[in-house]
RNA sequence: CGGGGUAUAGCACAGCUUGGUAGUGCGUCUGCUUUGGGAGCAGAAGGUCGCAGGUUCGAAUCCUGCUACCCCGACCA
């Protein structure tokens, strides 16, 4: 490729809203323009990176025997009306009319097509198991779409959805998947960790995430500091441990006007945090309200709340209204004693001895209080948040915090999709049945965002070799000026394109500063300059774009696919 | 959705407080010189100042409404 004909638009400035590196160096390198908000063209430098983990995710998931297909990106409301998504899915799914007044969604993923598809076409078992998946543009309107293609509304996926007859051929391909994915992001050459995950929106039982580790992630991760466990924070399990002291204080009223915030307490009382306890107040699932006690300086982890059997789903706190009528006090003086309505305590939250909490009366807090002697014994539950040094869930270590992009996630949906579509297959015993379903996802436009993040130096981004959008760049020194130069260079290019190596001739006449500057940026792998000072000792400079220096090596076409292959 | 902010040339910004006929840098174009890490000089093009109203002799500037975009938060006990 001559760049003199490439339509390549680089800038040393950054546009004032991008705020994470791979952001910025996508606008600066020409791979990406913005339209709106979470909405973005992919320019020729960025679409040939694109297209490379595109190829790289096809080769596998093909080898892996899975199908390729492509489904609409119009969805029919009916069919999510008919797996209960349609009232489940929050404002995050983009609904609209046709011109027949008929409801339609824009796919934010795509269960209920692909099970329509095998409720059609799969009759008998001996046509399973089958996965079949497509790489599609997807819409979600994100509540904050940030961070350029990494948080974009409209992005691409490859999504895939395997259908089988046993639990046990579900758990095989999960593995399958698991394998492929990990072929996947080897080979596109990023750094990266299997986590555990919460199901989420897509329901089902087991799933992982795969992160790729970045200081830029809006993940939060909990890993193991002496295990190999690993989990999204949302996933992570905070197991109940240590015991409670006895009860040495006596119960004590204070005065706390006007602090209303575990923080402002704290100081107030001149307790650590870890002293203190909160009442947070949410719906329960018999319709009422409910309680949870957490440590102070603890989070509420709202998907394990969610999934708690007391607890609503989705989860709801209670307005300040709602709480003044069950406590007559206004939220911040909340606490287990004498309160009427059911508490559920977080396990480090029950295991606390002599602490501090809301009165239920404003401006007012008691100290010295003592489960099971100030109040009933609580029904304790997982609750929080993991915070760095919890014990690791796996009895090996402790756990530190850090910060992933989630690439890809695999699940066991089980039936969920099957039932709701009411797919009925007939079974080697003649018997109809549901099949199983897992599902398997990739963020393709995200990971492109990941792999920048991951690496990039102050000139621009290093590209891997695998998904470079060219794998070596020609710099001709006063190419115009003179003709060895040109000569030695347009015969290199079309040597290494005839070898089939993806490369680029920087023949735009410019001047080199500009070039090597244009090269480091896109992040070019390999770079070859030609100039007549070199050439005359019949030499190639050759620079690795991560290494500090260049070398010189023989001007031959060889000797470049030496180097390439090295 | 709540809070904050921004909108002026392709990009980054100044000008707005105190109303008076729109500017800087980068980029682009032309010419000459230059050519191993984003060149120098000379010249040039390019703006309905987000949109709609209002105030005023006069509005980028003041007022009202709208729209778009950005940031923070959405755990608060």
């Amino acid at each position: 490729m001559r760049l003199s004909r490439f339509a390549l638009v680089t800038t040393k400035e950054t546009p004032a809203d991008a705020e994470v590196v791979s952001h910025k160096l996508m606008l600066r390198a020409g791979m990406i323009r913005k339209l709106g908000a979470g909405l973005y063209s992919w320019l020729p430098i960025g679409l040939r990176v694109l297209y490379r983990v595109e190829a790289i995710i096809r080769e596998e998931m093909d080898r892996a025997g899975a199908n390729e297909i492509r489904m609409p990106g119009v969805i029919p409301a009916e069919l999510w009306q008919e797996s209960g998504r349609w009232q489940k899915y929050g404002p995050e799914l983009l609904r609209f009319k046709d011109r027949h007044d008929r409801d339609f969604v824009l796919g934010p993923t795509h269960e209920e097509v692909v099970t329509d598809l095998i409720r059609r076409d799969i009759r008998s078992y001996k046509q399973l198991p089958v996965n079949l998946y497509q790489i599609q543009t997807k819409f979600r309107d994100e509540i904050r779409p940030r961070f350029g293609v990494m948080r974009g509304r409209e992005f691409i996926m490859k999504d895939a959805y395997s259908f089988h007859v046993t639990q046990e051929d579900l758990d095989r391909e999960y593995l399958n998947m698991r394998d492929t994915y990990t072929r996947i992001f080897t080979r596109i050459g990023v750094e990266f960790r299997i986590v555990r995950a919460d199901t989420g929106a897509i329901g089902g039982k087991r799933s992982e995430e795969f992160q790729v580790l970045a200081a830029a992630g809006e993940d939060l991760l909990a890993v193991s500091d002496t295990s190999d466990y690993a989990a999204n924070i949302e996933a992570a399990a905070c197991l109940p441990h240590g015991t409670r002291p006895a009860a040495t204080a006596a119960l004590q009223a204070v005065s706390t006007p006007g602090h209303k915030t575990c923080a402002d307490v704290a100081t107030f009382l001149k307790l650590p945090m870890q002293k203190l306890l909160k009442l947070l107040v949410v719906h329960a699932a018999d319709g009422g309200l409910i309680a949870l006690a957490l440590r102070a300086d603890h989070e509420l982890n709202e998907v394990k709340a969610e999934k708690h059997p007391r607890i609503a789903s989705p989860l709801v706190m209670a307005t300040d209204a709602e709480i003044r009528a069950a406590f007559g006090c206004q939220p911040g003086f909340l606490g287990p004693v004498g309160c009427k309505i059911p508490v559920l305590a977080d396990h480090a939250a029950a295991v606390l001895a002599d602490f501090t909490c809301g009165a239920n009366q404003d401006d007012a807090h008691l100290s010295g209080t003592n489960w099971g002697r100030d109040t009933a014994e609580p029904e304790t539950a997982d609750l929080r948040n993991a915070v760095a040094g919890d014990p690791s869930p796996d009895g090996q270590g402790m756990l530190t915090l850090t910060r992933g992009i989630e690439v890809g996630q695999i699940f066991e949906n089980g039936p969920i999709y099957t039932a709701a579509l009411g797919v009925k297959v007939l079974g080697e015993d003649g018997q109809e049945f549901t099949p199983t379903a897992g599902c398997y996802g990739i963020g393709v436009t995200r990971v492109v965002a990941a792999v920048i993040e991951q690496r990039n130096d102050d000139r621009g981004i290093l590209w891997p070799d695998a998904i470079a959008p060219f794998r070596v760049i020609i710099c001709p020194i006063g190419m115009d000026k003179n003709a060895d130069v040109k000569a030695a260079a347009e015969a290199l290019h079309d040597e290494l394109q005839q070898a089939g190596v993806d490369v680029a001739l920087d023949d735009r006449g410019l001047r080199p500063g500009a070039m090597f500057a244009d090269a480091d940026l896109i992040g070019i792998p390999h770079r070859i300059v030609i100039g007549d000072r070199g050439l005359k000792n019949a030499q190639f400079e050759y620079k690795r774009r991560d290494a500090a220096e260049p070398e010189m090596i023989a001007a031959t076409t060889a000797a470049v696919l030496e180097k390439l292959r090295a």
